[in-house]
DNA sequence: CTGTTAGCGCCTTCAA
DNA sequence: TTGAAGGCGCTAACAG
């Protein structure tokens, strides 16, 4: 510990009083450059002794960086929503890790896309030496108007040739093609998609599931579109059920989504899985915890966010990168 | 927009192109000081057509400030765990919200506390203008040693006089006791604690239910221990069941710990509430999807997350302030 | 091995 | 109303 109130406020403080020049102490605390020793040494024992630490923000204007990196959620209308929610939270405590691990501080921004240059504004105020955005929502010709100009961004989202920037993502395509085969393969006839198409991930896990499935049924499929919070979907989901509609197998947009429907279900008394089978999107935390336990279509979110960092500092270093897809996995458990 | 490669890179080359001062053009584009009306407005022009920003990192470094508060997350040894946790990243959410209505960025921060410097390191390095600790951990010590010289710092937790800090939180007492007359007011005899009691806030939970438990049922009341994790504490619940022991009624630590016991009732054959009654603590967004839904002592996150950050930046002026303790509120279900 | 010097990009007194 | 100059705290040549 050093003392309560430091009075060693700068590197120069320092310097006068260790009885050298501020480059001296420089090279000391930042083990940089050559020097003798027994000085480091002492003038370390100082610096701590005093409770000294460099400034960072000093450090990083000299070194033309800021050491951290912004974290940008974009938000339609949804105000906390999206940070309450348990895929992209889980996400975010994933991405703090691998930051830390790289020694980048994260600065997180909710922002508000309104109008074409909030990302441009952004990057121009410097604040963070990169960007990782989660989720590309509706904003892909912004994203591709600041990747030609801006290059140290990476995107969580859906895999688009269109995309001039580099994404991470599942193959959701493959993803509801899983479901739906899981699906079928229990027997199931009547089948329902819970979900909107609002952003591309979510489009293409719906492109997949009707993709797989035989022509007669998939016309027989019902298309449900839900809000994204858990009230409103399970509000969706019950007029879904009150209105006499009952299928046997759902497959929902995520797995809050799906959640929502285990919960409208018991409400109306159908039983999961003899009655509904019921399959999510994601595996939170949370989908072991539901009764009964959710199957549901795993993204390796630790991998994907570890990634999503090793891709952004490759590029802040002048590489090029190309876009990634994991492949989602199938968790089967008793929901379906 | 501007053009796509900003050959504008600091204020002096605007001047340069503006055929001003660069303190002409701090002027214009700060807004502070005083300038000829036409002057402010041609430079202004020229700096959006050049698609010139100030940088905020240069600005904050003069203003003595870096325009971001941390927050930071203490863990003990359990990772991305509290991020992941929905109590947590709820919160997360609404302070993001808050700070970003102040005009503060929102560095995240995990911290492992190990030693007794981890705070006075972050503190120091002067990343940040202030610091909102969500959750004391059992980390009193420090942030009392902290608080001696560090002012711009709040703590989301549990009231304590021998707190030298100020802290925002509920009256987890009160609200154990809220839980506890809930259930007895049921008819409940036979009754079950969930949780642990390394944190402070679960303590007072734990000992404002058994407070106001008579004093036979409170002798036979189980105390049992769990996991933080829900993998952990649905096991826990699980055993505890497996062995034969049967409460008609459970209060949980927190709504993660409700669902696990939901989960593991489940399980077990257990029907809850018939069989018996389940009561959280918390009230995350999803304590309204279970099956049956939670009944729970809810903690008003969004309003402590306004008052954190309100108290902080009172701080930050010089002001005093006091620690603050919300009344949680019960919300009944159909657990409980 | 260490000191001197010149900035990083910006703001703010002090003069003009 | 504007410009010149100094400095926020630090680093990195370049000398010595």
């Amino acid at each position: 510990m050093g003392s309560a109130v430091p009075s060693v406020r700068s590197i120069s403080d320092l310097a006068r009083m260790a009885g050298v020049s501020v480059s001296t102490v420089s090279r000391a605390l930042t083990g940089k450059g050559t020097l003798n020793q027994l000085t480091r040494d002492r003038i370390r024992a100082i610096a701590s002794e005093h409770g000294f630490r460099l400034n960072v923000a000093a450090q990083n204007l000299r070194l033309g960086r800021t050491g951290s990196i912004g974290v940008l959620l974009p938000l339609g209308h949804e105000k906390a929503q999206a940070l309450s929610d348990p895929f992209f939270s889980a996400m975010l405590g994933h991405l703090a890790n691998a930051l830390t691990d790289r020694g980048y501080d994260l600065l997180l921004s909710r922002v508000l896309p309104h109008g074409d240059d909030w990302l441009d504004d952004f990057v121009r105020s410097g604040r963070t030496d990169g960007i990782i955005m989660i989720g590309q929502s509706d904003q892909s010709d912004v994203l591709n108007r600041a990747a030609d100009h801006y290059r140290p961004m990476v995107v969580w989202g859906a895999y688009s040739p269109d995309n001039r920037y580099t994404t991470v993502g599942s193959d959701n395509f493959a993803g509801g093609a899983l479901a739906a085969r899981h699906l079928l393969q229990r027997g199931c006839q009547r089948l329902a998609w819970f979900g909107h198409a609002r952003a591309p991930e979510f489009a293409a896990r719906q492109a997949g599931f009707l993709s797989a499935l035989p022509d007669d049924i998939r016309k027989g499929c019902a298309i449900v579109p839900t809000h994204i919070t858990p009230e409103g979907s399970r509000a969706n989901a019950q007029a879904f059920f009150a209105a006499g509609n009952r299928p046997d197998g759902v497959f929902a947009a995520s797995d809050v989504g799906a959640i929502s429907v285990l919960a409208a279900a018991g409400a109306c008394g159908i039983r999961v899985p003899q009655d509904l089978a019921v399959i999510g999107f994601d595996d939170i935390v949370l989908a072991q915890l539901t009764r009964p336990p959710l199957t549901t279509v795993r993204q390796d979110i630790e991998s994907a966010s570890r990634m999503l960092v090793d891709l952004l500092l490759r590029r802040m270093a002048g590489a090029e990168t190309q876009s990634v897809q994991f492949a989602p996995q199938l968790v089967v458990r008793e929901s379906a």
